[in-house]
DNA sequence: CACTTGTTTCAGAAAATTGTGAAGTTAAGG
DNA sequence: CCTTAACTTCACAATTTTCTGAAACAAGTG
């Protein structure tokens, strides 16, 4: 379907083409990190939308991609805290919502990853003598990862106390 | 020392039923992770020998799988630098040996990832008008993996002093 | 209570990824 | 050089993943 005729805009409109274009780049890489391919495009469409929250159908329309599809996403991003359900009032539609602090949320769960990994670990330790090559290369890597997740939680609140502090600056 | 009595403190033998449902785990885990499986797979069986080292053979042998297969994945983790191979001299084979800085390197190539996030994120702002709503989210996003970037070197520091003062220490 | 609108589930088609055997390449050793 | 051992590449079959349309479900509304 053709767009509809351009109403006149007060100042700038923005460059849907271009934007666009971005919002599958950044899908692209979420994706090759790791994250799932529509749940990726579903959060950078909600990234650049300027209220950082669609319903459904607009994310559908956007993206190209059928309800079903959308719903897929955005269970899997509710899963991990990126997005939030809030229901529309007066209305049956949902609204899809950043979480305000996306990247704060996303890191902390990479964080759990972290300690599944050092428990692992900690068995193959077990399972390999500590007193072995083996055993103290892995105790090694346990340590690491320990060291990670103090650090972890440092950082994060680093980022929060920098944030803070600029958003009262200016 | 010809005595055959074993106490358990003495206990020299590794489990190697043991030790091989470890590598089935981690691996796993790194995979759910992102990474490739059969990448997964071989950096996980060299962790756990002995020499951090294994030959293309050794290799196949205990993870029963075609040369092929590692093959493959020594390409990719010799391109991630987890691994480097070396010719064992005198003979026309190959060893597979674990980088000694493993985690450092690996989280080092995770920090690339992050500039590409980061420039991409800046080519978004530009699309969405630096003014906007969505545009200053954007904006927020590249602050804050710029944030992580300065941290991320730092760390890798503290963790290198960690690691020697340990070393020293024991 | 039937109707309408919006969301989710599910079976299956389509696409992508993976691992293999086999052929090909390289280089050591006679 | 010729043989042979070791590794790599390639085409393909098998598996897995992904996305869709259709149907089921849920929840406001008249």
């Amino acid at each position: 379907m053709t767009d509809t005729a351009e109403t006149v805009a007060d100042a700038r409109e923005r460059d849907e083409d271009a934007v666009s274009r971005f919002v599958e780049r950044f899908a692209s890489e979420l994706t090759e990190a790791g994250m799932q391919r529509m749940a990726s495009r579903v959060f950078a469409a909600l990234l650049v939308s300027d209220t950082g929250s669609l319903t459904s159908a607009e994310i559908a329309e956007r993206l190209r991609i059928s309800p079903a599809a959308v719903s897929g996403a955005i269970r899997y991003l509710s899963q991990v805290d990126m997005v939030v359900r809030e229901r529309e009032p007066g209305t049956r539609r949902d609204r899809y919502r950043l979480f305000d602090s996306v990247w704060y949320e996303s890191f902390t769960r990479r964080d759990q990853v972290l300690i599944r990994f050092r428990n692992t670990l900690v068995e193959g330790v077990e399972a390999l003598g500590p007193g072995t090559p083996a055993g103290s290369r892995v105790a090694e890597t346990v340590e690491f990862f320990e060291f990670l997740h103090e650090e972890m939680q440092g950082m994060l609140d680093r980022w929060e106390v920098y944030k803070a502090k600029r958003g009262a600056g200016s």
